[in-house]
DNA sequence: CGTGTAAGGAATTCTGACACG
DNA sequence: CGTGTAAGGAATTCTGACACG
């Protein structure tokens, strides 16, 4: 775990960093494209890495992607992911050449 | 400029962070061993390596050292890094070898 | 659907001061 | 000297809702 992955960046900052409103922001978490954390006070905290896909997210919204869409497309990549380090890890149990 | 130095954390995060108070945390900037930055409003904003740097004053301070003293030490190892940097310059620019 | 906004309240932070030692 | 604390106020953030399109 990295500073890029610590959530400590309140909502201000991040609107403030990526130009976007924090209406925006928000309704990004609503439709599930990210997660902030939240202090005791219910307080929500962003990390740089969150920041990053904020701003991915707001520029495919832009090419008129929609929030479900995008959705969608993260999921799958997160599936190929998957794919690839399971069969990265069979290769390297049985030792496998390509 | 890396996420390492970015100022972008509330003192409240700090304070969970690190286990300081806040009253120590401000204490710190008034004795001139940190800068932390301030939105419009006037609120604080640090960096992670403005943690880092808390820490370790925090500890030297138990280990019975004086802010003074903590400071003083500071400015010498700025000096003796800007020093060293020139040197380094200075070599460069005339090809010496050691 | 994605975003702006006004509303009321709660959480967070700020400063200056008094206290102890 | 370094830190705790109560005080009052200001800045920040939160939620749910109405609005537009």
């Amino acid at each position: 775990m990295v500073y890029k992955d610590r959530k400590v960046i309140t909502i201000g900052t991040v609107s403030e960093l990526t130009g976007l409103s924090e209406r925006q922001i928000r309704y990004y978490e609503d439709r599930k494209l990210i997660e902030p954390e939240r202090t005791k006070g219910g307080t929500r905290r962003y990390s740089f890495n969150d920041i990053e896909k904020i701003v991915l997210i707001s520029k495919k919204i832009e090419k008129g992607f929609s929030t479900y869409d995008i959705r969608k497309e993260e999921k799958k990549n997160s599936r190929d992911e998957l794919k690839k380090m399971i069969k990265g890890q069979l290769n390297a149990a049985f030792n496998i050449r390509k």
